[in-house]
DNA sequence: ACTAGGTTCCGCCCAGAGCGGAATCGAGCG
DNA sequence: CGCTCGATTCCGCTCTGGGCGGAACCTAGT
């Protein structure tokens, strides 16, 4: 899908190559939602969330509280240390050796 | 004194074996910070955060924002993926010294 | 054209992020 | 012993962003 990419929040970022926390953890979050093929309605009521808000999130414009974050991770069947050592390895640039670091550790 | 010690927030974990995200990421700071022999005043001024500040967020009492969590990342020359790997294999440990871990710092 | 489902947008309220002053603690010194 | 100092923690406050819900938007099917 081409999809226009969320707004920053407060501060630019033109040289920044690292994204923030909340962008990697959103991008995880809703890759594992649809590699399950669910809507944001079905994990959003699992958590205890709002869907408006589970978007947000997944789109990395807000920060989710550590509760909000566990149980979103808790309603697609994961931990809070699965989610990050998914972040650790998503999308890592081409010359990504580092991805397979965090494969080997 | 005999203080309370603080409560978690919102909702009580009694059967939570997980840690909380700000628990873990706060852990992770001070070990790397303590690793670096360095003060909470030190780090906390590359970070462009208060010292205060920095505490809370060590001992996991804050969730901090994506900026800071980075800038602190930043100031203990980590990014936010490297620390994600320290979080997701910290303290992993089956004996579950992870939480004598925690009393302790 | 209409309908329905799914997602995004947007304004709002209040919970909590982030701060700074003060308290506490431990070590060193005379 | 009391005193001083540095480091960390405690606590109250202000302001902002988290989380919500109504509405708008988008796409596919009929």
């Amino acid at each position: 899908m081409g999809e226009v990419l969320p707004l920053q929040r407060k501060v630019e970022r033109p040289e920044s190559p690292e994204p923030l926390w909340r962008e990697l953890v959103g991008a995880e979050l809703r890759r594992e939602r649809q590699a399950r093929e669910e809507r944001l309605t079905d994990v959003a009521e699992r958590a205890g969330v709002s869907t408006q808000y589970l978007s947000e999130v997944e789109r990395g414009l807000k920060d989710p509280s550590s509760e909000i974050l566990s149980a979103v991770a808790g309603a697609l069947d994961l931990t809070v240390r699965e989610l990050s050592t998914r972040v650790a390895s998503a999308g890592t640039s081409a010359t990504g050796s580092y991805g397979a670091l965090c494969l080997a550790a």
